[in-house]
DNA sequence: GGCACCAAACTTGTCTGACAAGTAGACAAT
DNA sequence: ATTGTCTACTTGTCAGACAAGTTTGGTGCC
């Protein structure tokens, strides 16, 4: 008796608890990357289950990452559970450094989008840029508001550099940072001048893609971060602390 | 030059693309978590697919967690899609420019490691590589594999750039592209000189890094990363079709 | 009028059978 | 030996049906 699956009440949602059991199979069995697992009909058979519920365990398990389908071919194992989709580790933060990477990594893929924005935008692009930027300046005037009008202009650039993949990153990036961008358009921002600060940067990021200047728009965008970061209160990480390291089997070369 | 990308131009399965469609319609609705989803059968109608494909990519956005159904009553939108994690879009390919993009994203986050790894990376960090470096040196003498020295290549810069959030990423994405590295490093790669090609642009990445010049190691890796991407047969995403715009409120000012 | 009850009309969950599309392997023809 | 085809098997998609749960409205009774 290895394993007696077969037939399983029937209280809850039938594909849930063939999912969680098809998960467990899997780990338990140890299967490797790659493997094959059995077919639909006789996933069917052993579960006691129509096809159906079986296919939605299935696509369950897919939309987590570890099963992959190939028509014509079967179901294989992609990965181990829980490692197909990527999580920012925000909360862990044992020794504070935790923040400053993540802002490094969305330092370096915004600036990246501002140069590719610069290269690629077209007018309907650069239009929604300006929309999101005119809104800047006009919770400038009035004193109130601007933090969703920050996030379309961010948002806006990503989308305008015409990659889906990258715009999608940069969004998730963004959904973290949520209330980073309060402080600087509150009251307290626009009194003390940050959000003034904040939108002159903002008008030479956009200036440079509107030139088409990639290497400006990246630069900009750089600054821009990082003058965000230090009103934030995060030290931007050290920029130079390299020395020319000795060449290949010397010293270190023993240690793999 | 093989042609065949593995895993990346898959066709598009009908359900993956409904369930994005649904995700962003989600999104762009700006529907409230709680808020209700159209029934089955009038998605059926708007998508124009049959109810199994519906309830497959439902079963998705379950997973995904931005959405639950209960028997009788209906599905809800329960939270904003994407919100925990982020996942790269391999899949669904409607018009082959996924792949490129993400291609693309992995030049951008991996050509900054180096530049990083450059500036920071003490000597375990660089001893780490050249060890990598080494084994792909004899893998080119024996012509015998050698990816899995590529996969620890990469993987070393990544941790020499001594961001953690950046070296998790690159992790996952090279997840994602763990088939890519195989037609360099088989038996046609080698006698075709893929290998040894692909090996004398991860010693130019090398020695920029062990120099400390961060440029030089930016351009390295980018380089690598665009010749591997045309050894797979992804071309590289068009590189300058800007045109400069005109100033705010001239002719496309009117449209948001 | 107000209240308990029930039936009808939804919804999603599950089952069944069928066909289309893709793949691998056998097999015959060249 | 190579090529083309054919077959068996896989997953993908479709259609229709019934079961199970929820809401809604009516119906009869008080």
């Amino acid at each position: 008796m290895p394993m007696q699956v077969t037939q399983i009440d029937r209280p809850a949602r039938l594909s849930d608890r063939v999912s969680r059991e098809m998960e467990a199979w899997i780990r338990e069995l140890g299967l490797a990357p790659g493997a094959q697992l059995p077919t639909e009909k006789e996933l069917c058979e052993r579960f006691g289950v129509s096809r159906a519920v079986i296919r939605e365990a299935i696509s369950r398990l897919k939309a987590e990452g570890c099963v992959e389908t190939r028509q014509g071919l079967g179901a294989f194992v992609a990965a181990l559970p829980g490692e197909g989709s990527f999580r920012l580790d925000l909360d862990i933060d044992p020794d504070g450094t935790e923040a400053e990477d993540v802002f490094e990594l969305r330092c370096i893929v915004e600036s990246a989008a501002a140069e590719l924005a610069a290269r690629r935008c077209g007018p309907q692009g650069l239009a929604r840029i300006a929309a999101a930027l005119a809104q800047m300046e006009e919770a400038l005037l009035t004193n109130d508001g601007g933090a969703a009008a920050d996030d379309a202009f961010h948002q806006a650039i990503a989308a305008a550099s015409g990659n889906r993949q990258l715009e999608r990153f940069l969004a998730y990036m963004g959904r973290q940072f949520s209330a980073s961008r309060l402080p600087t358009w509150d009251d307290a921002g626009h009194r003390s001048g940050r959000a003034a600060q904040s939108q002159a940067e903002h008008r030479q990021i956009f200036d440079a893609i509107r030139r088409g200047d990639a290497a400006a728009a990246g630069r900009a965008s750089r600054a821009h971060l990082e003058a965000a970061s230090q009103r934030l209160g995060i030290r931007p990480r050290a920029r130079q602390d390299h020395v020319i390291q000795p060449l290949a089997g010397e010293t270190w070369g023993d240690r793999a």
